[in-house]
DNA sequence: CGCTATCTTGATATGAATCAATAGCTGTGG
DNA sequence: CCACAGCTATTGATTCATATCAAGATAGCG
């Protein structure tokens, strides 16, 4: 794709004018491969850049005491990577290569430039950060309210939703590149126990588990059972300053 | 103060020039005042404004099924209301006073002018919405990977730290506007383990508790306990566009 | 082919929820 | 001023969900 990878990940939000395009190409820089495991935001780092994702995934974690980890945030293709970064002097948490995959960066005093000449952009990005907050918020609620099986079953609904916004006809079976012990992780549970659950799931027929790959059989089931609302992560762009 | 209620809030961070006073004064409504468990923004709703909070606690929450309640945020007067809000196209969570209080609002298509004429501004409350978020993933960690009582702990020294940026001079007391069931919709545990975690830690001598008011006896072992690390809320803002 | 990480399953332990009962406190109306 | 209703806090007894410990079984991988 001869656009850059910013211009197409945002296009999904809006059409972007000439200017606006020609902005977020000026910004991009390189684009780097990057292995699985390895880091892309050190903790503590002042980083300087924020970054597209746009081949693999990336997960955001928090390392507590005698070293367990809490993921916080699963970045997918298309994502951006490091805007919770730009507000506090340093990043409070790493982010890691899940899988292999390629970003590109732009340094984070691109955004300055973003916010003079095309506000219609600055103003897609804070929305952006708010979906990514609002998405947040959901989890906290997940994990606060539902019981072991009821978190699993909304990672798994929430991750599927959110594969499904590019890759438009997904069926309810998709790759999942965790081991069960990153899914604990996730869903804050030990891997013993999402194993037994899994495993339960799959006695019952409600889910596949074919290796890397896991079929959701009954997803409306699911759905009724957390009570789960897709929200599509659409933004609202009506309250957007004019395209410049 | 003749001020408005943003002005004063946001010179926290950054010395403010004329223009923007200007912007700011003109984007402000009138000042409402609330009772407590008043909804500030209800859950649906396509709400139309920002609001500041001059005096008064709210707090964010999520409902779950059998109306069990998950507090998502604290609002400390000066916090602004509904930024996450303005991104998806309805509001996915609640907000409610939690003690009475006056808030400010604004509508948020006065966001569109500050991102045209004010770009420092509207980076400033882009990087805001990235403290915000970056105090959720807090959150989630601390959810995720504490027990019940360093959640507790978490939660209290947290408030704590919040609570001494405006009050400059805080003791290590302070008053706790919650009752026992509402910290356990705070924390994600039941009215009677925090009673009784309390309990406890006043028997231990790390907290004393008086009526309304709360005071942490053993702050520094608190923060060893947990690891606790004050972020301050500081936003950098050295990538920031110059004044306008 | 062995090495190591991952998965699987059973037995047991424990932190936190639930159930239940009492006590205190706050306000309201008679 | 008392009586009562309705929250909030406290405490004990019990149960249950999830963690921990332990031991194979599998499977990717050099």
């Amino acid at each position: 794709m001869s656009d850059g990878c910013l211009v197409s990940r945002l296009r999904r939000y809006m059409a972007l004018t000439p200017t606006e395009c020609a902005v977020l190409a000026d910004m991009e820089r390189e684009e780097e491969q990057k292995e699985a495991g390895k880091i892309v935001i050190r903790r503590g780092d002042s980083s300087e850049n924020v970054h597209v994702l746009k081949s693999g995934w990336a997960v955001s974690r928090s390392v507590g005491p005698e070293g367990r980890l809490q993921i916080l945030r699963i970045f997918l293709p298309g994502d951006i990577v490091g805007l919770a970064e730009v507000g506090p002097p340093e990043s409070p948490h790493e982010v890691v290569m899940q899988t292999s995959g390629v970003l590109c960066s732009f340094p984070r005093a691109g955004l300055s430039r973003l916010f003079i000449e095309t506000p219609r952009l600055a103003a897609l990005f804070f929305a952006l950060g708010s979906l990514d907050q609002v998405a947040l918020r959901d989890r906290v609620a997940s994990l606060g309210l539902h019981s072991a099986e009821d978190r699993i079953i909304h990672f798994l609904l929430d991750l599927r939703a959110r594969l499904a916004i590019t890759n438009a006809q997904l069926e309810d079976s998709f790759r999942l590149p965790f081991s069960q012990a990153e899914i604990g992780q996730i869903v804050s549970l030990t891997p013993v126990y999402v194993n037994r659950l899994l495993r339960r799931m799959a006695r019952e027929g409600r889910v596949e588990i074919d290796k890397p790959f896991i079929r959701l059989l009954d997803r409306s089931g699911m759905e009724r059972q957390i009570g789960f609302t897709d929200r599509y992560y659409t933004a609202d762009t009506s309250w957007f300053p004019p395209p410049a």
